[in-house]
DNA sequence: ATATATAGGTCAAAGGTCTT
DNA sequence: CAAGACCTTTGACCTATATA
């Protein structure tokens, strides 16, 4: 292996300054196993770049040239040897710095925690070392699929959704805002809910799913949507939930209920989203990862739904991988939340019970678990209970006729899509353009009631 | 990557290689590219000695024993040393004399700037010195602070949990288990409890918490603990769940709603599991992620959780970071455990009220969240409700007297951490130290109740 | 049978370690 | 910090074997 001189130089002042003797308390690897865990019957994790190499045989894992495939991974000797030996004698490796360490023909040898690593994202696989020669992997690359993410999709759809918000950093004082009654805070709910299904309807893969897989996931996680919207929303802010119409909740509110929730928002999701200071990319992933859960009941493609939350997640680990633990800490946001929307339910149906509030049908639908007014709110036996707001038995669409989520649901044409930098639809723009398409017929199913255009932004 | 460089060795000493007023590095290489050297200091005392010494044993720079070919010229190991440092950090080297220096064995370290332009001369090339690489040796880091976690005190803990249970592959009929009923699956909980708190306890950084978080820590996520503990325990097994004590509950059984919850285990958690063939180390890294919850609602040491947590989770990752997205789906199976454990509570609570169930104090206390009949099983205004099941205010210990989760929360005596592989207590040995312990006084807080021998284990 | 792909092995010459 | 005796790792090149 030749290395240049002159880049050495360069690096070496990085190296001397960088380096420390001293391990990270953190550093426990000294115990980690290779050995166990291999062969996993997932997704394919994806084998970027020894597939999408112009058959250049470039090294997948430090992009010097390949010599074919090894282990599982187009690789150099360099890298085919260092990951046979690395499983033969079940190194254990460490990275000084933070598992971040850039690998490639200059720099593989720096750092052998991260090419091993790299090694295993690549697609290597330890069974394919020292085992009896195993039938040459005879699957087919051929899976490539138009269901399928990206974080610019996501980002895409991401900044639909904020186009009709209120814009995050108004300068506006943030006190010369209204507080909000019940009735501002159910309006507000309804608005992002609207919102939350045109921002899955730019989500392709969203698209071609069927009809009641794409109502049951937008039922599935509404009011985690809703919560990490508004948590989101009031980042800025101390003490303070900004809702989507611009009005506030305060932690000193009349009502100690809403102020419970809100406390446990502002502890348990806004500050450390705020210490975290997540990304715009950051939360589009996590966004869609809540969004497609492959256990969400009643959806009949969950191994698709299963395989587009795996993509999401893994575009977040991606970027994410800045700080080390970071990607942890964003996925451990999720039960807080998925407990403070519960929360926030259990609420709702409450106040809907003693009519202090006026549940719209689409938060009804959407929130609630059910049809209007056909559903009580307080659990009963025969219903899974508040630990699951929404049934777990299959939804079917034809039982949901009489519902405007399916008049909200149906795609956005391919066209929207397609242009990223034209100007997103207004809301009447995507009224005109569903009620065209239901009226064309294009719908299977006819919807009974339309929202009203002043309701869809 | 191919060298073929040491063609061109006999090459270099063909250079008249001269120097310059400025003793810089860049100097020697300068030089030898423009080859117009002016002063010719001295004939070199022996060109050709390296290559006609017989068996090309001798450094051609200073003549000792050479080890090989290194740089391009046969040295020895501290000619190839000097060479490296000199170049790996850019040395610059001044001659006190006359730039004519004898450059031997014996004197070779009188003069740096001879030797290495002799290093030069006889060959040697600056470009052959590589990027400095990643360390050989792992040695211990300072093995830091007693608040911290690592891999083997959690298997060790969980190695100790597992001792006391039945084993996980007994290769016994599992169509020879008896069915659970409704006190069996109540019985089983019960152990399975107290083996969280003994696993807890094996946990120095747990034991260092002050005793109200410990005791709301054991609270807070116990129901998913035992969902955790039983999908695992069932693993090998398809459609039926395995109890600790040796029961089985079937996707058949006789309550729908147990079939139901039972259920959702296994799509939710086993299947899942079972695909990702969690490790050990996973297993326990996992489970101590939902131990350690900072929003724990009680807990005054949040930030001491919050960073336990942490290290727990980075644990994880690296533990499971050989898979490319292993890792996130691992964290991604806390939000359906955490649903599923809301459910399997919410149905105890209505077994209780109905009188299906003999709901122990424990499985009271620690389940259900609440004193022994001080709490309603439906959720009622003024308790935060399912979607909590626990009350978000701060538990006092002292509104816990009457508990027996206090008498048995005590730390383990450190010599039992100690020794990892010495037999661990039994349980009445357990039983034994505590009770010694609260009446040697060392317990702040006097136990009212004791739990019997028999059920301790 | 021959070509190909990918497994395994070898060892010079890189690397790092650690006492002096 | 530098030196150098001593040990480990790397990877270019080679052979072996299964599949087409």
């Amino acid at each position: 292996m030749k290395l240049s001189g002159t880049v050495l130089d360069l690096d070496m002042a990085d190296y001397s300054v960088s380096l420390d003797p001293s391990y990270s308390m953190l550093e426990f690897d000294s115990l980690r196993v290779l050995s166990v865990g291999s062969d996993v019957l997932m997704p394919d994790p994806a084998p970027q770049a020894a597939v999408t190499n112009e058959m250049g045989a470039l090294c997948s894992i430090c992009e010097d040239r390949a010599t074919g495939k090894h282990y599982g991974a187009a690789s150099c000797d360099g890298c085919k040897g260092f990951f046979r030996r690395s499983v033969r004698k079940n190194h254990v490796y460490t990275c000084r710095f933070s598992r971040q360490c850039v690998v490639d023909k200059d720099k593989r040898n720096q750092c052998r925690y991260c090419r091993l690593r790299k090694c295993f994202r690549a697609g290597m696989k330890k069974d394919a070392v020292q085992n009896e020669r195993d039938r040459i992997s005879n699957r087919r690359p051929g899976w490539e699929e138009a269901h399928s993410l990206s974080l610019s999709i996501l980002l895409q759809a991401e900044a639909m959704a904020h186009q009709f918000s209120a814009p995050l950093l108004p300068g506006a004082d943030i006190t010369s805002k209204k507080f909000a009654s019940v009735t501002d805070v159910c309006e507000s709910m309804k608005q992002q809910l609207l919102l939350l299904v045109e921002w899955a309807k730019h989500i392709p893969a969203f698209c071609k799913l069927p009809l009641d897989d794409r109502v049951a996931l937008l039922r599935a996680h509404a009011g985690e949507h809703l919560i990490l919207g508004v948590a989101r929303r009031s980042l800025p802010y101390d003490d303070i939930l900004l809702l989507g119409n611009d009005f506030v909740i305060l932690m000193s509110g009349p009502d100690p209920e809403v102020s419970r929730v809100a406390t446990r928002i502002l502890d348990e999701l806004v500050r450390p989203l705020r210490e975290l200071d997540i990304t715009d990319s950051e939360f589009a992933c996590l966004k869609t990862i809540i969004f497609f859960d492959p256990d969400c009941p009643g959806v009949e493609q969950c191994l698709v739904v299963k395989q587009l939350r795996f993509q999401a997640q893994v575009l977040l680990e991606d970027s994410s991988s800045e700080r080390r633990g970071r990607f942890g800490e964003l996925l451990l946001l999720l039960p807080p939340l998925q407990s403070v929307a519960w929360q926030m339910v259990e609420q709702l149906q409450l106040a809907r019970m003693v009519g202090a509030a006026q549940v719209d049908s689409l938060l009804q639908e959407m929130l609630l678990g059910g049809g209007i007014g056909s559903r009580g709110a307080i659990p009963e036996y025969s219903q899974p209970g508040p630990p699951r707001p929404l049934p777990r038995e299959p939804v079917r669409a034809n039982m949901m006729l009489p519902s405007n989520l399916t008049s909200v649901i149906h795609p956005v044409p391919s066209s929207s899509v397609d242009r990223p930098l034209s100007p997103l639809p207004t809301g009447s723009e995507i009224y005109e353009q569903d009620h065209a398409r239901i009226l064309a017929g294009s719908a299977q199913i006819l919807p009974v009631t339309l929202i009203p255009k002043q309701e869809i932004l």
